[in-house]
DNA sequence: GAGTTTGAAACT
DNA sequence: CAGTTTCAAACTC
């Protein structure tokens, strides 16, 4: 795919690319991240990344891939950051498909397959690279952790193939590049590295002070490598040896707006819940917006959860398939920095925290130039590749900025390009068990319709809102460009849906934008959402521009409000209105629909306890004896009664026809012993209840 | 499932 | 800003 170019970038709001405000957080980070640059060359995270692991699981537990022999004196283990997310059971499906081998292994193949030089991407690979490139231009490589291989190992094994990568420069086109790790010294890098989860909390940047990020590492192998910890801005070097694996925690004050405007809301991502954010990681009541560099080459895919919103992924595939083959070139020297981040859940989070001011986070890449940050689930080999550059920034404003937007960097300009990722997007991912990060078609969680629920509206979030999946879109002539899509009106790609001609994709990733800037040029909050509250001291919601029915009477769901369950306000323009809180109509409507809510949870709590006896009774491998007579279970009829059973008629048959019985008599004989059988454990089933009701007695 | 109705979005 | 057209969802049969 291609990046986005300088053009398409001029067409969007001019606060979108408004890098100024993170400024600071690259240069604070790059100052953070100096100490292990030094050393080992590592780059920053260009991106503001929240790993996070499904509620269950440790939040953003960092899992190091680590050698063999777990020793943290690998030479190198601070050039790569990887970034693990704890699966879970919930993992994705998809994902656990494309990883044949544990993350582990997965990382020993990368580092064995470096040899090689060749990179070999395959759909299947599932290795997700999301790579953006700095300012510098240098591409960004992400490289599974090599784990198993020994330090120094440089055998390659033919069978294995190399990692691709895939390398995305300013302006550039996408290329894979072999990771650098032909050398001894690369391999020895990859081998050492060490996990490094970077964890954003929350970011309350406040205007006075630059952006502050809470950094913690766990570190590395090397002792003498200096670790970095950056806290509340300033950057702390800690030298650790014993830590195999580095957390790094970016946390933003909550409550601050990174532009310090206080009130005003980010129109990115609906609102969520602070619970919804927990989930999402224990990020519990920050919005968080996953920005990510884009890369744009045909390997990228796109990720998509199912009813998110706002939630776009811009994966690139790393595939070892032999189709796609790039020569491995001299790997750069920015390939031997590269720091894979290995997510070991399906759920990766890489995102900013939206706070309720209209800060965007910026996501504060370290400066290192050659540092490449991968994130791959340890199920699924996917790898997303972060930019690595000096990342720029965040566009402080985003309000306007319709979810999904990707801001792709000029080639050789200053900007990386961003995948503005819904914020619902992470929470999906962790919620979603049938969420995919590798592939488009994998998406449909749930058949034919997305999983994806329907963000709270305005911050409010209701039950049906959150829980109600999306419908899929009909678009036939809009191309699901225009608000008239759903899909795109909510800042989502369309994912299952009947549309025809669809362009609400990653492969029409210019249209989109386009279609975007035009929209928001037209109304600049026409992403925001209409469902808001009320006036200053009014809790209810309202439609924040009113209906205009003439016909409905506001009673059906061609009304807005009486769609979004809420009664017609004074700012409605409506012609006859039933809407409003007297109105018979409207009572009876609303007897009718609980009444009507109440049958099918009924139903469907009946149908939940019969499955749930039905599989409680199919379980079962032991007889239930009931203590108060009645029936005998059939679980008497096991296996071996049965074929006892068989043997006992066959033999029958067997000394009827011995016997040169007419087969009237045989059939008689043959009936007659499977009544015996028949008896013979009722018998037995009846001994037992006995016996067991005496025992309970 | 096809056709109709409806109102938001888009257009003029 | 108002009127008209387009569009897709909601609704009806």
């Amino acid at each position: 795919m291609d990046v986005v170019s300088p053009e398409l970038n001029s067409l969007l709001p001019d606060e979108i690319m408004d890098t100024e405000a993170i400024e600071d957080i690259s240069d604070s980070q790059a100052h953070g991240t100096n100490t292990q640059s030094k050393t080992t060359n590592e780059t920053t995270v260009p991106m503001e990344t929240d790993t996070s692991s499904n509620v269950s699981s440790a939040e953003n537990t960092l899992v190091a891939p680590t050698s063999k022999d777990s020793s943290p004196s690998s030479s190198s283990a601070g050039n790569q950051i990887t970034i693990s997310v704890s699966s879970t059971t919930s993992s994705l499906p998809i994902l656990k498909q494309s990883l044949a081998t544990s993350t582990t292994t997965q990382a020993s193949e990368a580092s064995k397959s470096s040899a090689t030089c060749h990179q070999v991407i395959k759909q299947e690979g599932q290795k997700l690279l999301v790579t953006a490139i700095g300012k510098s231009g240098s591409p960004i490589v992400l490289q599974l952790p090599n784990s198993k291989a020994p330090v120094g190992q440089t055998s390659a094994d033919p069978k294995i193939q190399t990692p691709q990568f895939k390398v995305v420069t300013i302006g550039g086109r996408p290329e894979l590049k072999p990771l650098v790790g032909c050398t001894t010294n690369q391999m020895t890098a990859l081998q050492t590295q060490q996990l490094k989860a970077v964890q954003i909390a929350k970011k309350t940047p406040t205007s006075s002070a630059p952006i502050k990020f809470i950094i913690t590492k766990t570190v590395n192998s090397k002792g003498a490598s200096p670790q970095s910890q950056v806290v509340a801005g300033r950057v702390l070097t800690q030298t650790s040896s014993v830590l195999p694996t580095k957390t790094i925690t970016l946390t933003e004050p909550i409550g601050t707006s990174l532009q310090s405007i206080p009130g005003k809301k980010i129109a990115i991502s609906p609102l969520k819940t602070p619970s919804k954010s927990v989930a999402v990681g224990g990020v519990s009541g920050s919005h968080f917006k996953t920005i990510i560099p884009l890369a744009t080459q045909p390997n990228v895919q796109q990720i998509q959860v199912p009813g998110s919103r706002f939630h776009y992924v811009r994966l690139v595939t790393a595939t070892t398939a032999s189709s796609t083959v790039q020569p491995s070139g001299p790997s750069t020297n920015s390939v031997q920095t590269a720091k894979p981040m290995m997510v070991s859940t399906g759920a990766v989070r890489m995102s900013v925290p939206i706070v309720p001011a209209q800060s965007v986070k910026q996501v504060a890449p370290k400066p290192l130039t050659t540092a490449v940050q991968g994130v791959s689930t340890s199920q699924t080999q996917q790898r997303l590749i972060m930019p690595a550059t000096p990342l720029p920034q965040i566009q402080p404003n985003f309000t306007n900025l319709p979810p999904g937007t990707v801001l792709a960097p000029a080639p050789g300009g200053g900007n990386v390009g961003y995948a503005v990722v819904p914020a619902q997007y992470v929470t999906q991912l962790q919620q979603s068990p049938f969420v995919t990060l590798a592939n488009n078609s994998s998406f449909s969680a749930s058949s034919g319709v997305q999983t994806q629920a329907r963000l709270p509206v305005n911050g409010v979030s209701t039950t049906e809102s959150t829980s109600r999946p999306r419908k899929p879109c009909n678009c036939t002539k809009s191309q699901c460009l225009k608000l008239y899509c759903d899909c795109f009106a909510n800042g989502e790609f369309c994912n299952n849906c009947n549309c025809n001609n669809c362009f609400n994709n990653l492969e029409h990733e210019t249209e989109r934008l386009k279609a975007i800037k035009t929209c928001l040029d037209r109304n600049p909050e026409a992403f925001k959402p209409k469902i808001g509250k009320g006036k200053e001291g009014e809790s209810d919601r309202r439609h924040s521009k009113g209906c205009n029915c003439k016909r409905s009477g506001c009673l059906k769901n061609y009304c807005e409000c009486y769609e979004a369950k809420i009664m017609c306000s004074s700012i409605c323009k409506c012609i006859g209105c039933k809407n409003f809180e007297e109105s018979p109509e409207r009572k009876t409507l609303m007897h009718l629909a609980d009444a009507a809510e109440v049958r099918v949870q009924q139903q469907t709590a009946a149908k939940t306890k019969l499955s749930s006896q039905i599989s409680d009774l199919l379980m079962r491998t032991t007889p239930v004896i009931p203590t108060g007579g009645g029936r005998l279970p059939y679980t008497f009829v096991t296996k071996e009664v049965l074929e006892a059973t068989c043997e006992c008629l066959l033999e029958r048959a067997k000394c009827s026809e011995q016997t040169l019985q007419p087969q009237a008599e045989a059939e008689r004989m043959i009936l007659e012993e499977f009544g015996h059988c028949l008896m013979s454990i009722i018998n037995s089933a009846g001994k037992a209840k006995v016996d067991c009701a005496s025992i309970n007695c």
